[in-house]
DNA sequence: TTCTATGCAAAGCATTTGCAAGTCC
DNA sequence: GGACTTGCAAATGCTTTGCATAGAA
C-alpha cells in the first residue's frame, strides 16, 4: 500500500509547478524551502516510486543527469549542449516509427526517445559576447 | 601533438571489430587479452581522445553507461529495457528534422538523437521461458 | 631530450541502499 | 499495531584525475 507523505505530495507540486525538467538536485533545493529537513535520498525514492507509478516522467537523456518531468504526455525533448538545460520540443509524435523500425527489427518495439541537442538561447547570448 | 601508442591502437581496432557497441568495461575486458597490464583509466583516456578526434563515437545514451561505436557515419540505435545491449537502427535519418523543428524552437539545432527501446531477441525469449 | 601516454590509486558525481526512528492508515 | 517512509550516512557504479614512471618522436 502506498501512503500519502507530505514529502511525496510536496516534490510532486513542485515538479508540476516547474516547466524546466530539473534534476533530482535541482527538485531538492526547491523542496527543501518547504521542507527544511528533508533528505536528497528521499527525494530520489519518491521520484522513483513516482515514476514508478507513472504520475511523472523521468527523462533518461543522454550525457548528463536524470530529470523529471511533471507533464505526463508522451513529448520530445531539446537539451542545450552547454548548460544541459531541458526543454519540450513540441513537435508532432513521430507515431508510425515503432512500427516501421518494429517490422525491420529483430527487437521488440516498445517506444522510441527522440532528443534535440542544440544551443539554448541564453548559452548562445554567452557564446556570442565571448567573442 | 597526439603520439601513437600501442594502447590506443589496440583500443581503436577491437573496438572496430565490435558490432554491438561496447561500454568502456567491455572494451577493457577485451583489450586485456592483447595488453594484460593496460588499465581501466588509460581505456577511458583513449576512448574520449579518440572521440574527440572523431575517430569513434560515444554513444551518450539514456540510462546505462556510455557505450562506443567505431562506425562514424550517423545513425539511430535501438537498446534492450533488460540487458541494455545496444544495436543499430538501420533505419533512414529523419534528415528534415533539425531543419523542421529548428524553426519553431529558440534554440540553435545541431542534431537529434533517436533511440528505439525494447526487448532484444534474447531477453524476450528469457522472458518467455519464464512464463 | 622533451612531451605525451601509461598504470595505479584516489577522488568525484549521481544515485542507491541499510538501518533505526518516525509517520500514516 | 504494523507496514510504509524518512533522515542520515555509508555504499555503489561509472568516470575522471593526480602523480610518478615509461615510452614515442
Amino acid at each position: 500500500m502506498i501512503r500519502n507523505s507530505l514529502q511525496r505530495q510536496v516534490i510532486l507540486e513542485e515538479l508540476q509547478r516547474e516547466k524546466s525538467h530539473p534534476s533530482a538536485q535541482e527538485i531538492f533545493e526547491r523542496v527543501r524551502h518547504r521542507l527544511p529537513k528533508i533528505s536528497l535520498g528521499t527525494v530520489y525514492r519518491n521520484l522513483e516510486q513516482l515514476a514508478a507509478q507513472g504520475r511523472i516522467q523521468k527523462i533518461e537523456a543522454a550525457g548528463g543527469q536524470r530529470r523529471f518531468d511533471g507533464e505526463l504526455s508522451e513529448h520530445y525533448h531539446v537539451r542545450c549542449l552547454y548548460c544541459g538545460r531541458v526543454d519540450d520540443a513540441p513537435l508532432p509524435l513521430l507515431s508510425r516509427l515503432n512500427q516501421t523500425f518494429g517490422k525491420m527489427s529483430e527487437y521488440t518495439i516498445l517506444g522510441h526517445r527522440l532528443e534535440f541537442v542544440g544551443i539554448c538561447p541564453r548559452c548562445r547570448k554567452m557564446l556570442e559576447e565571448k567573442n
